[in-house]
DNA sequence: GCAAATTTGTCCGTATGTATC
DNA sequence: AGATACATACGGACAAATTTG
């Protein structure tokens, strides 16, 4: 078998998203099977098993045991996986990618709050409303609704915009903050009546249409959040 | 064998982030050879190899053939490919990607635009200019130099912020739209002198610590880029 | 509920290509 | 050049999961 310069594997990789390509499948849609792509590939089911690992962590492919290879989702959670585990390692680095993160958590929020307030509409205040309402009732009880309603809210707040991308990426990153700052290594109360406040903040200044008072709500809403990773940096500096 | 109810892979993945975090490796940090994972973490090296190629998608880990296996750069090459090959299949979805992506590349820089000016110094300024000669030089000649520069352009001016997130997700989007819009369909005239002219605007606005030119002139320098994708948009939804 | 068929998951052994010393 | 260490690739076999009859 020769193979000129580059890998095998990675040939592989590009037959399949070229499949689907020219095919123009969608997510859901089914693949070959493993054998038939070796075959058709020229490649040992070895190598099509490694490059479909590797589009499957990209979530460009999703396999399903004993079912078949589909067209994947094409979701950010390779961006998730990616920027978590730097998250966690980011220890040494007095955890700068996080305190960047939230940076970037706000800016798309207060950046586009002048498209946000204009396509805001009744029925998105309703719904606002309701999940600050769910915050603050779950709140006692089990955490997981807290914080359930808490990304429903910032994945709302950017729903109307129209633009899924910058939807998809504002969550992707409060997901990577959800599952690093429980290691950030202080105690990092979640005072949740205050961010309950905060929340009803933003959600008046939208109804009023407020694009300062908006804007303020929001940093506002991310000062603790801030204040809490900055507390981690300070800690991992001294303590380390 | 028993196994609980996870893919052995996956555990063999969990399994290596987790001896990087512990022995606190950072990147090019040497990890052990595949066949010492096969046998600490008690999987073949075939499935120990499947989950390495899972990670290495997430530059977690780099394999150099023939060398060894290593802590990878943690980069946005995930999220530049899945974004990549997204904004190539979503002929069928008008490009809209693509335009969300303009969007978000247009709101770093103005989002951020009151940070740069307040930190942009004279260094950077003559590093700008430098580039925008650059490209006004190498435009005639061959098309590499001009693109290159363009890049650099983009990366020099969110680079005061060190925010390196931000930093880093504007040139995975640069570079996603780069690779993806020759593949519009439509003749899309890279008017080199036209970019030239508004990155020449862009530094003369910053240089005057002039907010609202500032944000004016980034407006200015992605309406062509925004109306590039909407032509390709437009032809799309016609011709299909 | 059982059994067969299909497909992915895992393992092993071997040979080859690549980089380092 | 030779030797060594390592990743790459192959082919076959069996296990596990899912669907279907």
């Amino acid at each position: 078998m020769r193979r000129g310069r580059s890998l095998l594997r990675q040939e592989v990789s590009d037959g399949i998203k070229r499949y689907i390509l020219d095919n123009k499948l969608g997510p859901g849609d089914a693949l070959p099977t493993e054998s038939e792509l070796s075959a058709t590939l020229g490649a040992s089911r070895s190598s099509v098993r490694e490059a479909v690992k590797t589009l499957d962590a990209l979530d460009i492919v999703e396999v399903r045991h004993g079912h078949g290879t589909y067209v994947g989702r094409l979701s950010m959670s390779a961006l998730v996986e990616g920027l978590t585990f730097r998250g966690l390692l980011s220890r040494e680095d007095d955890f700068k990618v996080m305190s960047d993160l939230v940076d970037v958590r706000e800016l798309f929020e207060r950046g586009m709050s002048d498209r946000i307030l204009a396509t805001l509409a009744d029925e998105h205040f309703t719904d606002l409303n309701r999940l600050v309402d769910d915050m603050e009732q779950s709140g006692s009880g089990d955490g997981t609704g807290f914080v359930e309603a808490d990304r429903a809210f910032h994945a709302l707040l950017v729903a109307p915009l129209g633009n899924e991308l910058i939807g998809q990426l504002s969550l992707a990153f409060w997901d990577v903050y959800t599952v690093v700052v429980p290691h950030l290594g202080v105690i990092t109360s979640e005072d949740e009546a205050e961010t309950v406040t905060n929340h009803r903040r933003i959600i008046d200044a939208a109804r009023a249409r407020d694009a300062d008072a908006f804007a303020r709500a929001i940093t506002e809403h991310y000062a603790p959040i801030r204040h809490r990773v900055d507390r981690a940096r300070a800690a991992t500096s001294a303590g380390g």
